[in-house]
DNA sequence: AGCACGCCGACT
DNA sequence: GTCGGCGTGCTC
């Protein structure tokens, strides 16, 4: 395909980057433009020339082609800041389907706040006696909006023009006939915040480890040596990751490139960003939701005009208009945060990777328990892979203890915690030792087990177990299979097969009833709704205001306290048996995690992980603080299965009012995918479609359709299809969503 | 953001 | 009728 239009975004300051404008390509042109490229465009009914960026190339014309106007010329000049985002933008659109805009939307810094940023301010050139005498020149004359301008004016000699623009709806003519009649000037006030100001002392770095400095030596090699690619550090919790990034940003700041640290939003605390800033003084800038969009625009325009060289946010923080980036690391590389939920559903792994292509950087990686995908790339030597095993401060690794919860139903405890578990948390009680108790609670939508013997209602055609709907029928989300409830259990013929419910709650509750003196801190989605609550309770706990702390997966993640050398896993299956591929990934990640908290002090610790599970391979080897056994075990369930890393997968969701149109679109949608060149490929496999997980939500239907195939350019092509197929038609009811490699199912 | 168009009140 | 200020909506 040629491409004879191109679709341009205009690049005027005030922009609402939400309207592409289509252009016709001078036959001297033609072949040459690519999306990113900044050109010159005849622009308005007065044919200015403006600037513009081309964000697509097409041979279709979405306009009356006579109306089109051509490409008055390419601009040239070294890759653009903007030109490169909205490649990557025009990336992210390909690999995760979805529209331009909404790639635009997240790629490039929000535009919008320039007007509270870079604020016109109108003035006074007259004094006020005169002011006040041409407004009731005004007034005589009914030139109403002039006369509201100037009684602001006398009130406020100088004034913002949106805000007056905006309270008095007064038209940018107005502020031009007063500019004329020289009773005001308009002058555009640069006008600056900064919005960490953090008054720490400046620190040296430390010095590493030979382990560390030989993982940093080996990049900094690759580097100077004109090597770029990604690089996975496995190191245990403890081991200095932290340091070794550090030391590769100065590095790479030493050689006049910018730096990327990604963390998990919710590992951003303050002590983190203390630590950066320690270092790096205020070159560093730290992203994340809670800045106002203003603040957010500061750090970009800090980053762009090279005030900054290292920021530290979460997944967003990638598109930083850096000019100039050369390394960009991920740290807990295998979070689930990483993964966008809204369109376009993008991997901050992959799009750093695709970024890191586009300035020519490397790629670093780190986690305790890398994600599969990346130790499979790894393993593939398509990552070079670095250890770090030991515990800097030399502490020793927990003992763990894993306790069958089966066993204690049938000894007569009906409790939530083992004998163990209750008798350690005793034994810290009395020692004045803190614990921590974690509830594992993720996905506990209703799958159906056995008390008795561990049996989980299971899927006979999908290997994920059912989920249990209200009225009690069983359903898998992945084929639309369904079973009427189960009152015993099919394995054993007990009675005490059940959905799970539990809350962090009752585990307080309990608490307080067996230990009445004690004092417990809860931490959940509940109780850190505010904005500080989070790290207030963990500042609580860590100063030994509580005995024990009971959580879900925010407990368990970063942050140390030296005073733990208990941690009970409650339920450690309870996110094992959702339905869902990577339940035993997520499962030996979250225990891994939990049991590297205790005992990071001096004192050994102990660990207890609960389950009904104990022979499941996710935790054994979670319990052995194996990571290469659980990986060889479960990259081969994911090879059996056809599922990622080995394969990928295309979830196709389509929403729709009508539950029939929703049924018969996903129908036509798995049709189109069979008939395709592409799905009667031999190694395309294409399930569904069913009722999504959550069927309908606000009276909306939802169907899922999924397609798999171990190469990823396939599973693109048989996108553009789709789409190709959803724009012939005008869909008011329907809508579709694409997600690559989800991370759970629908 | 800039520009044209159309509405509406004021004035020869 | 016409002139000029003023708000509105469009720009491929």
């Amino acid at each position: 395909m040629q491409g004879r239009f191109a679709n341009i975004i205009v690049d005027i300051s005030h922009e609402k980057v939400d309207r592409p404008f289509q252009y016709r390509i001078p036959e001297a042109l033609l072949g040459l433009p690519e999306p990113g490229m900044k050109v010159r465009i005849p622009f308005g009914s007065g044919n200015k020339l403006r600037t513009g960026y081309i964000i697509e190339i097409t041979d279709e014309p979405e306009f009356d082609v006579s109306r089109l106007k051509e490409i008055d010329s390419v601009i040239e000049e070294g890759v653009q800041v903007e030109s490169r985002l909205i490649r990557l933008a025009f990336w992210m659109k390909e690999h995760y389907g979805s529209t331009m805009i909404n790639a635009l939307k997240t790629v490039l810094p929000v535009r919008q706040k320039l007007k509270q940023q870079e604020k016109k301010e109108i003035c006074l050139r007259v004094g006020k006696e005169e002011a006040r005498a041409e407004m009731l020149q005004c007034e005589r004359k009914h030139q109403g909006a002039k006369a509201r301008v100037l009684r602001e004016l006398i009130a406020e000699e100088r004034l913002p023009q949106t805000l007056v623009a905006r309270k008095l709806n007064i038209s940018p003519s107005t502020f031009r006939s007063l500019q004329e009649a020289g009773l005001i000037a308009i002058n555009s006030v640069p006008y600056y915040r900064n919005p960490v100001k953090l008054d720490a002392q400046r620190e040296a770095g430390h010095r590493l480890s030979e382990r560390q400095q030989f993982v940093v030596d080996s990049v900094l090699k690759d580097y100077d040596d004109g090597i770029r690619q990604t690089y996975l550090l496995r190191g245990i919790t403890g081991s200095g990751k932290t340091e070794v990034y550090m030391e590769l940003i100065a590095q790479m700041i030493q050689r006049g490139r910018q730096a990327v640290m990604l963390i998990p939003e919710i590992a951003l605390t303050y002590q983190t960003v203390l630590r950066f800033y320690k270092r790096f003084g205020d070159r560093v800038s730290v992203m994340n939701s809670t800045l106002s969009p203003g603040e957010k625009y500061d750090q970009c325009e800090r980053a762009r005009k090279g005030e900054i060289d290292v920021i530290i946010g979460p997944r967003s923080a990638l598109f930083t208009p850096f000019p100039d980036i050369g390394i960009i690391i991920i740290d807990e590389e295998h979070e689930n945060s990483y993964k966008s939920e809204t369109m376009p559903k993008y991997h901050a792994r992959e799009t750093a990777e695709e970024l890191a292509a586009l300035h020519g950087a490397s790629v670093f990686l780190g986690s305790a328990t890398p994600s599969l995908e990346s130790f499979y790339r790894a393993k593939q030597g398509k990552y070079k892979l670095f250890t770090l095993n030991e515990r800097l401060t030399g502490g020793v690794l927990p003992t763990v203890y894993v306790e069958d919860l089966r066993q204690e139903l049938k000894n007569g405890n009906r409790s939530i915690f083992s004998k163990r578990l209750q008798s350690l948390l005793e034994d810290r009680l009395e020692r004045g030792e803190q614990s921590m108790l974690f509830l594992n609670r993720r996905g506990y939508a209703g799958f159906v087990s056995c008390r008795m013997c561990g049996h989980v209602m299971k899927c006979p055609h999908c290997d994920v177990s059912l989920s249990e709907h209200r009225n009690g029928t069983l359903v898998c989300h992945y084929c639309g299979f369904t079973q009427p409830a189960v009152k015993l259990c099919p394995e054993c013929g007990s009675k005490y097969i059940l959905g799970f419910r539990a809350g962090t709650e009752q585990i307080e509750e309990q608490l307080h009833k067996l230990y009445p003196d004690k004092k417990v801190l809860r931490m959940d989605a509940d109780t850190t709704k505010t904005k500080d609550s989070y790290e207030k309770i963990l500042s609580a706990f860590s100063a030994g205001e509580a005995d024990i702390l009971v959580g879900t997966q925010m407990i368990v993640k970063g942050h140390d306290f030296p005073n733990v050398t208990l941690m009970g896993i409650l339920a450690a299956d309870m996110s094992l048996s959702v339905n869902d591929y990577r339940a035993g990934e997520r499962t030996f990640q979250l225990l891994t995690q939990a049991a590297g908290r205790a005992g990071r002090g001096t004192r050994p610790g102990e660990v207890v992980i609960q389950t009904y599970q104990p022979e499941h391979y996710s935790i054994l080897h979670a319990a052995a603080q194996d990571y290469e056994g659980f990986y060889e075990e479960e990259i081969l369930y994911r090879q059996m299965l056809s599922y990622p890393p080995v394969s990928h997968i295309l979830a196709v969701q389509v929403t729709s009012a009508a539950q029939e149109g929703g049924e018969v679109l996903a129908g036509q949608l798995k049709r189109l995918c069979v008939g395709a060149p592409e799905g009667r490929v031999e190694k395309t496999i294409i399930i569904g479609p069913a009722p999504a997980f959550i069927g309908r939500i606000n009276d909306i239907f939802r169907y899922v359709l999924y397609v798999k195939n171990p190469d990823y350019e396939v599973l693109i092509r048989l996108k553009n299809r789709m789409e190709h197929f959803l724009k012939e038609e005008d869909r008011k009811d329907e809508s579709v969503q694409f997600d690559f490699d989800p991370m759970s199912s629908f």
